[in-house]
DNA sequence: TTTGTTTTGGAGCAATCACTATATAACTAC
DNA sequence: GTAGTTATATAGTGATTGCTCCAAAACAAA
């Protein structure tokens, strides 16, 4: 998973996976079958251990702020959600995130890798929505926002920083994104 | 500049490369001395024939909208800037935008191609920026607006939603987004 | 034409690609 | 222990990778 959340699918050779496993070839192919294989499940385990788990912890269930008195807030949740992205302990800066490297860099070719992909890509923003519908529900968030949209434009937004986060060589334009995020929980 | 658009950087071969340009591998190689020249100069025009001609024409200088009787509306500018990236007269629909595609194949590998390519981006962020200003002093935005901040919040919408275009199999997201994108335009 | 330079044609280079054959080693079940 | 199954090790498969060599062709200036 590590090898191509780096290098990507088609710049990651078996060698590079043979060597960050330690396993050999025989090994790699009587557990996955093929490349191919061993990259659907990368991504899957992608998805289960990075995406589910941070979905599960910041936006899904309530999310207990310091500030609020230890009560549900689900805005700091998201707003937690997207620093944790970016300055996660894994300390992955210049990663990004497996599921939009891939996106790009398949695009339409592969269309079984491309409906994992975008099945967790709607789980992110639809737990971005859930926690919006909390945030109202608790007073804390404009009744009159569409929250199916404003989740859609906090799911672009996070796309796009995800990209700019593979590419930018520090993360000095990341306060001025998180404004911009902050922006859109009223 | 259409096969790596397409196929990435990694997964585009010479053969793809000879079959696309008509070329024999001596003359690709006396012209453009490697794949990665190829490259290179692919991403340059890239940059020169699309990214800067479809700026210059709807953000920099003035927009001539219908509805305001000719004159200069920089936010409609940026409106049409949006449509035309997704719906341009190619017909693209599944290829992106080849800067955002590299980014995130490429990552903080090949730091010249970076460079390149963060300018490119900084282009249109630049540019969105001045639109902006300029809907400010024709007083079609508050005057409160950071410009620099809401252009950073355009341009990252914006690669987010190229990567969803990378994706995505219809374009039935388009509408909310586009709702999403005229939202910041206030 | 003649001379000099640039561009193409086509074959082929070593290296790497994903993958496999086969034989041995390590478990499991009884 | 013994048979049956699964996993590992090593070598090597044909195909493709980016790239090169050299000779023929095309072009340029006189």
């Amino acid at each position: 998973m590590n090898c191509f959340w780096e290098r990507g699918y088609t710049a990651t050779s078996m060698k590079h996976l043979e060597a960050s496993t330690g396993l050999v070839p025989s090994s790699l192919y009587n557990g996955f079958g093929s490349k191919d294989g061993l990259f659907a499940a990368s991504v899957e385990h992608y998805i289960d251990r990075v995406v589910r788990q941070r979905v599960a912890f910041y936006l899904q269930g309530p999310y207990l702020s310091g500030k609020n008195k230890g009560q549900d807030d689900p805005l700091a949740g998201i707003e937690a959600f997207y620093y944790d992205c970016f300055e996660g302990p894994e300390g992955r800066i210049g990663s990004g995130c497996l599921l939009i490297n891939i996106s790009t860099e398949l695009g339409p070719r592969d269309k079984a890798i491309r409906k994992v992909v975008v099945s967790g890509m709607r789980l992110v923003e639809r737990s971005l929505s859930e926690a919006l519908t909390r945030a109202q529900q608790l007073g804390l968030l404009d009744a009159s926002v569409d929250t199916k949209a404003r989740a859609q434009h906090l799911g672009l937004l996070l796309n796009g920083m995800l990209v700019q986060a593979r590419v930018s060589e520090n993360n000095r334009w990341l306060n001025v994104a998180m404004d911009n995020v902050r922006s859109l929980l009223h």
